[in-house]
DNA sequence: CTGAAAGCGCTTACAG
DNA sequence: CTGAAAGCGCTTACAG
């Protein structure tokens, strides 16, 4: 490929010259700008943007992590898709990479990044793997020992609330369960994701919560913990059924779970919403195609990941956080024809 | 950060010692190693990648280009997730970028990876806007003027066959209609996406050269044309039954399309398979939660992004193309629910 | 086994 | 307005 130097020869001057012409950075006498248009053009020149960031000290890029595997969802994408909207927005070039789903795989993938000198670095945190609470203090750790900007998207750094922005787990899983108790439902089912991973904790907790402060038991048995997926789903509401304990409501960690609990609760022979209402947790869009459309809880992802990429900025241009807004985000329900009242039922 | 001669001042040595130690590229005595080692570890040192890069004339790195927005499908997910897969195996750093649905946006993308000096570049064209055969020609253009490898996924290019793997969709979109005709239907209507797409022109094909092949009419009254998408084949299949054209089976273009039209049928009463037999596209996990189970064709996902990395690599490595096999692909009937044969009505 | 030097392809003070 | 030179942080012949 053509070289800086190759251009300068070609147009007769030297390659700070042409820097200068290229970049628009100093005043440059028309003849000789042409002169090295010309020949940029002749010899198809692009500049080397390693060579460039190298000397520049910059490379006006943010390195974005995200989970390995998960591209699946609805969610995940959208998120990846406003990421970008906003890194255009900026001037900044968005380069992804997966990380594999273990701690050490996030450390890899969001060192990789900054060996390469992103500016910045987005870490979209997935519980998927998250045991304990190793995953918190390696994060910590990696904030405090960069000199680049690193932002923790669903994940809340105790130390770091500046370096962190996450999804309210525990509200956004207790409003269709508020919703439902307000509704007249007193059994309300749960299915939980695998309850070593901290967003199904939460997630629960929340369930439990409201239960607990309108005085409902919450029993045990209604509770249900499979892997993550529609079959997760599926076969978790199958065990609940053949359990053979009373519900009328059936709430699920997210829609994918809900989607298998509704395959498990038809091939019962029970109907949504007569005998049991049911609710997701994501509001993907597919809901709307089941028979009944599946009622759920909508993810702020736009504000959730404008409000990181803000959190971002200022980190790189050592702007104040003017943005007092917290770092935490909590959705709304939707409701579709899964969910019924039992208030009319005397 | 520390550099290398920040550890090489710090140990007593050379910068090319260092770099030696480092990269393990020569013999060095074991004192010299132990200095080197200890002042990388006080310093906390890591290599600048992109100055390696720069100096090394190889980034280690393989860009891929996906379209925006389309990471939604499972379909996608798989894909990108193979190529990591791959790219990891043949120690390379994949670089995930996503270029614009416009013919522009993609040739930006990829010279922007190009820019950065990924050593070999993997695109995955999205026929979204893929109007007349512009793409064709500035993808070929484009490989012409690159010396770094480029691979097109998804896209025939016959100038350049080493170069483009794609997915035989008129073969796939003729795998659910000879089987309804082999099951007694003659009455199949097809939902296409918009067919200034290539990708839809080419399954609409193959709907119709199997029609041809078995002497069934061809009745335009039952193609309907709409957006891809969950909510385009809901309103292509009201407008069809509304339409009152008598069909037993329907084909689309894609599974959220054929998703979509369940919906449909089921709205207006008609109940598959009873009523009509359905077929999407793509073999989504999720076909298996609708009721009934909803057909479909597998695409070889795998099949197709391991043979693309292989032309990729083999590019890179100026290894002969020894893998005989074609550039193309097709996928596989996968049966649900959805169909009913009508041979032994009489 | 190790060092000094040149080079990768740019940018940017420093002069003029 | 333009050039020569130093520098970004590495690697790699070339010597010894």
């Amino acid at each position: 490929m053509a070289t800086m130097q190759d251009v300068s020869r070609r147009a007769g001057v030297a390659v700070s010259t042409v820097s200068r012409v290229l970049n628009g950075t100093a005043k440059i006498s028309q003849a000789t700008k042409d002169a090295v248009f010309k020949a940029v053009e002749e010899l198809n020149y692009r500049p080397n943007v390693l060579a460039q960031s190298l000397s520049r000290q910059q490379t006006n890029t943010i390195g974005l992590v995200i989970p390995r595997g998960a591209a699946v969802s609805q969610y995940l994408s959208q998120l990846i898709e406003k990421c970008q909207e906003t890194a255009d927005q900026s001037g900044k070039f968005l380069l992804i990479s997966q990380a594999f789903n273990q701690p050490d795989g996030a450390v890899q993938s969001i060192r990789a990044l900054v060996d390469r000198r992103c500016d910045a670095v987005l870490y979209y945190h997935n519980s998927f793997f998250d045991q304990s609470n190793i995953n918190e203090d390696i994060l910590s750790d990696l904030i405090d020992e960069f000199q680049v900007p690193l932002v923790v998207m669903n994940r809340q750094l105790p130390k770091h609330p500046n370096h962190s922005v996450w999804l309210d787990n525990v509200k956004n899983a207790s409003l269709p369960v508020e919703y439902l108790i307000k509704q007249g439902h007193q059994r309300i089912a749960y299915i939980a994701a695998p309850l070593n991973q901290k967003t199904s904790q939460e997630r629960l907790q929340g369930y439990q919560q409201v239960l607990a402060e309108y005085g409902l038991e919450v029993d045990p048995l209604l509770i249900r913990q499979a892997v993550r997926s529609y079959q997760g789903g599926y076969q978790a509401c199958r065990e609940l059924i053949q359990s053979n304990t009373d519900f009328t409501a059936l709430c699920c960690f997210n829609d994918q779970m809900a989607i298998g609990a509704l395959k498990a609760l038809h091939e019962a022979g029970l109907s949504v919403p007569e005998d049991v209402s049911l609710f997701g947790l994501d509001n993907e869009e597919i809901l709307d195609f089941f028979e009944p459309g599946i009622s759920s809880v909508s993810q702020p992802v736009h504000e959730f990941v404008a409000h990181s990429m803000r959190l971002l900025l200022a980190h790189l241009n050592n702007s104040p956080l003017t943005d007092s807004r917290q770092n935490t985000f909590s959705g709304e329900l939707v409701l579709r024809g899964s969910v019924r009242s039992l208030n009319n039922k005397g």
